[in-house]
DNA sequence: CTGAAAGCGCTTACAG
DNA sequence: CTGAAAGCGCTTACAG
């Protein structure tokens, strides 16, 4: 069924060398034969076998997202805002260089060898050129093992011991909470409460960091609650606000935007007036930022940025061996600037 | 660098022949010859080079989703609750059957010539093994000719032509919308709106057409406004509502969450005790149906059931020719029940 | 400018 | 029970 190099070259009357150096845009062939050959090529809608291309050495051109999930909420997760964004500009980025893209989800329970293994075996099958790990675990020693075997890895979300395949791909937290926070004093806020996530995870921690640089670089003080990243925790803190915070703070920088729908959904039954009081700016450009009055300003992960860097470095060196892979990406975040966060 | 099965065999003190068939569980092979060889394939992590394989006619075990986006809010789509819950579903239970998956984007203005190669490309590149295509097109017939054209794939969201190797997954919106009504009638409404989305989706019109059966059926009257399945419509529709069906309506069924979060949301400003007095439920299940008071109802597809029966049938008879794909997989969709639609 | 030949790493009848 | 040999579809020095 399948019409393979061997056909081409009968039909076009020369040999299957020949068809290879049409296909592979060989220098000496002229003009005249490849027009000839390209003819047959198209009628007959023929495309050289991968596999059969890869055997020969030719880069398989395919890149793997490693999602990291919890056990308990791996759908949950792996569905986030976060994820999910940075799938699809990987995608869209992959598109572009003519890579394709594949998925798999690794679970915080899994046992670390069989994860090592798996995906050394998927390297070593060749089914991928290199891999892209993203999201937070609490055991992710597989990955510095995955480094020491040589394998082309990018990290995003966490710091991994750099080889020479390897490299880390570094959001500057601690700078975006800064500058929100910054944002919100030249809006002539003067006392700004931090409401944030999960003090285990990097990016809280350095969310706050960031935060308190700026506060203190302002004479203010510091105000912080942390708890995780969902809505619940939101909601609570609108309780907790309303007993406490109600005459000492008037901003509210939120370590993401879920916390901050759970926060203003809770505020519009406890007291509605004191959502147009306060300043706020969360973290992530979540969808329903834009549905709420008014509506939500967020500093956010510079997905295009960082996936198009990542694919670029991952890309470099894969047809020309000079090329030097960096050993870490760093990044800015991107501030969209609404309505919570202006003047009142 | 690589390590083949030439080494193995010789470290091994073997063929290459009795490697692989130690590897593929040729019954010939006695236990001691067995474990001798993959001692050997253990120790130095040995994987047969899944080129050479596919090359001799195994199949790649690659399934690609095709994710259909519009051209201008491609991002948006793309990584939208349905689109990404389908996705995970996807990478979850290819997973367990050992299938990788691999995603593409489909932009509603690029060339259909150009689609239709590419995708051909890929099938005969033989980079995927099967097709799935998700979302919905205004131009779509390039899925007809790749089912003329003989390939393996499975429709989601919409009716192609069925070919020998190709199936529709038919979610039941329907049946589904009919449900939602009912339900409602159920727990004591009487005056049921719809507010759904646009009816140039089949979606939005099976919806409507459930929502009119039952409605008849109990020998209501139909009160129905379509839009957009946007949050701006359903806010929109919040305050038609107030003005209009304040009087006359007491609960309504959404043609998704998304409608619902935008008509709450605005009716929170409008007139908060609405929400405690009528009924509601809407479609997709989404993150934030459970973060209103009451929390909001859903109807929602089956991704499970829907995204294991179409492994099932893409993969039944890659390894046993015998097996038949079916015509159609029919979906029932599952309801979700929470606050919203109880009595008052 | 073109083609014959070797070889990428595997699997599978076939012979013994 | 095991191995030699052919062949999957391509690419690439090499010879002419």
């Amino acid at each position: 069924m399948a019409i393979n190099s061997t056909k081409i070259a009968k039909l076009a009357g020369v040999s299957r060398s020949t068809v290879s150096k049409v296909i592979n845009n060989y220098p000496d062939i002229p003009q005249s034969t490849k027009d000839k050959v390209m003819a047959i090529i198209n009628e007959n809608n023929y495309k050289p076998n991968i596999y059969a291309q890869v055997l020969k050495g030719i880069a398989p051109k395919v890149i793997c997202i490693y999602i990291h999930v919890s056990y308990k909420d791996a759908m949950k997760e792996f569905n986030s805002h976060y994820m999910m964004t940075m799938l699809s500009n990987f995608v869209y980025e992959a598109e572009q260089i003519g890579y394709s893209i594949s998925v798999e989800m690794v679970r915080a329970n899994e046992d670390q060898k069989k994860i090592l293994e798996k995906i050394t075996n998927t390297f070593l099958e060749k089914r991928i050129e290199s891999a892209v790990f993203i999201g937070q675990t609490s055991d992710d020693t597989y990955i510095d093992e995955l480094v020491k075997r040589g394998f082309k890895l990018a990290s995003i979300d966490r710091s991994v011991d750099v080889g020479g395949n390897s490299f880390n791909v570094i959001t500057d937290d601690a700078d975006g909470a800064y500058r929100a926070t910054e944002l919100l004093y030249k809006n002539g806020y003067k006392n700004i409460m931090h409401i944030g996530g999960d003090l285990k995870k990097l990016s809280s921690r350095s969310r706050v960091k960031g935060y308190e640089k700026s506060v203190t670089k302002h004479g203010g003080q510091i105000i912080k609650l942390n708890g995780t990243y969902t809505a619940e925790f939101g909601q609570e803190c609108a309780d907790i606000f309303c007993k406490e915070y109600l005459d000492k703070v008037d901003s509210i920088v939120f370590g993401n935007d879920t916390i901050a729908t759970g926060f203003i959904i809770r505020m519009m039954q406890l007291d509605p007036q004191v959502l147009n009081k306060i300043g706020y700016i969360g973290f992530d450009d979540d969808v329903i930022d834009t549905l709420f009055t008014p509506t939500i300003s967020s500093m956010v992960v510079d997905f295009k940025g960082i996936t198009k860097a990542t694919l670029q470095a991952l890309t470099a060196n894969s047809e020309d061996k000079d090329q030097e892979i960096p050993h870490e990406i760093h990044s800015k975040m991107l501030l969209i600037e609404r309505d919570s966060s202006s003047k009142r």
